[in-house]
DNA sequence: TGTACATCAGTGAACGCGCGTTCACTGATGTAC
DNA sequence: TGTACATCAGTGAACGCGCGTTCACTGATGTAC
């Protein structure tokens, strides 16, 4: 009567392979959890996250060495996360750039908010490698930033330097708004609207400064 | 033959009092020097900070009820310092605002590195009372600096709302380099000269939009 | 298809450790007379 | 100035707890024949 092949979803025994990346999902997910909650990712306990995740301590080891090695598990789905956002940003109308790199950010933030706590923690918490994961790909992002302005009409010119310096000023108050994000209640969608009104505004007067810009020191580094 | 009345420093047996304090300040010290050395507040524990002040674990108790009361009074030191360099920066030649503001700075930062870092690891770690306590400071330092740049030429009739965008844009930019020359080695001279160049430079680029800034929205709060 | 064996995710018990907190105490400093 | 008493910063021992890590194990799933 039992239909023999039953579909995954269907199927009660799942394989070894499945189970295994459900216990491993259950770690990763119940530190996104207790992130979203507002802890630190150093105050989490081996012990704590595997009991929420349905399993023995000694479990934990089936999947990570280590609380750090999960922590650059989560550092590899957040930046993932931060990538996605970025790509949706500059897929959008350039002529509408500022609205359009807002927007795609609030709405990633929301939809991902523990993966952006995550990496807003990071900054200065974890283990020295974290951090240091942390900053090479901050560092990474205003670079492939800069080379997003250098196509912008009054910014062709511009010397490396400079393109940095805008860059990481952008940079900086994007990760400046999503932790402003971050601090709004689920519920609180005035308080984003403000907030995105306010980074836009922001954007908007760095932007303006741009074509008057004149780099007061001639000296450049020649590489 | 020996002088009945010494010196403070000189008497080997200070007061009650004055012991008293200098324990309580080693505790203190003991705490700010491991956040120097740049491990997250809330990965002290009272027990290491006690044998780092050279006194047994109960003795901790005489002084704060918490580690949490230890870290409020932290957040008062480290803010009097914040404090002590903003009223630094606004006494100097306004003419010259954007150049004195980021080697004042820069100067402060430096000569209380531990200070400064513990209120960047305020940002997104410890109690939510330390954090909440952060947030405090941090807007009214925001609406201060806006009250000041009414006083500039071309902002005199902007929108409290315009001032407020442009204030907390500048304040996050500076919490981002102090950021950046607390990551600077003790000794890394011109790495800390680079940040501050960079971070004059965008001062210079926010401010060189303004003369020109007309706030989109014509909706403001009544009030 | 059926059987024998290998793999391996998860178990449960045990370990030693540093933690925050409590308590009755000690002995030096401070105060009242 | 000298004495008797009060104060109180710091002591040392004890507590129960959650931690990370280890280990031999079990039993279901997977594989070879």
């Amino acid at each position: 009567m039992i239909e023999p092949t039953q579909t995954v979803s269907d199927r009660p025994h799942r394989t070894q392979t499945e189970r295994r990346q459900a216990t491993r999902q259950a770690l990763v997910e119940a530190a996104l959890l207790r992130i979203q909650a507002g802890e630190n990712f150093d105050t989490l306990s081996l012990r704590s996250l595997s009991k929420a995740a349905g399993v023995v301590p000694a479990a934990f080891y089936r999947h990570f060495d280590s609380l750090e090695d999960l922590g650059m598990a989560l550092m590899d789905d957040s930046f993932r996360a931060l990538r996605a956002m970025l790509r949706d940003a500059r897929r959008r109308d350039p002529k509408e750039a500022i609205p359009a790199s807002i927007s795609s950010l609030t709405e990633h933030v929301q939809a991902n908010r523990p993966h952006f706590a995550f990496i807003a923690q990071a900054r200065s918490s974890g283990s020295p490698r974290l951090r240091a994961t942390y900053h090479a790909e901050i560092r990474l992002i205003v670079s492939e930033l800069a080379t997003d302005l250098a196509r912008f009409p009054h910014m062709s010119k511009w010397s490396a330097a400079d393109l940095q310096m805008v860059s990481s000023l952008i940079v900086n108050s994007m990760i400046s708004t999503t932790e402003a994000i971050l601090e709004t209640r689920e519920n609180d969608v005035a308080g984003r609207t403000a907030i995105a009104k306010t980074a836009e505004h922001q954007l908007r007067l760095v932007m303006i400064g741009v074509p008057q810009w004149r780099s007061a020191t001639a000296t450049e580094d020649p590489a």
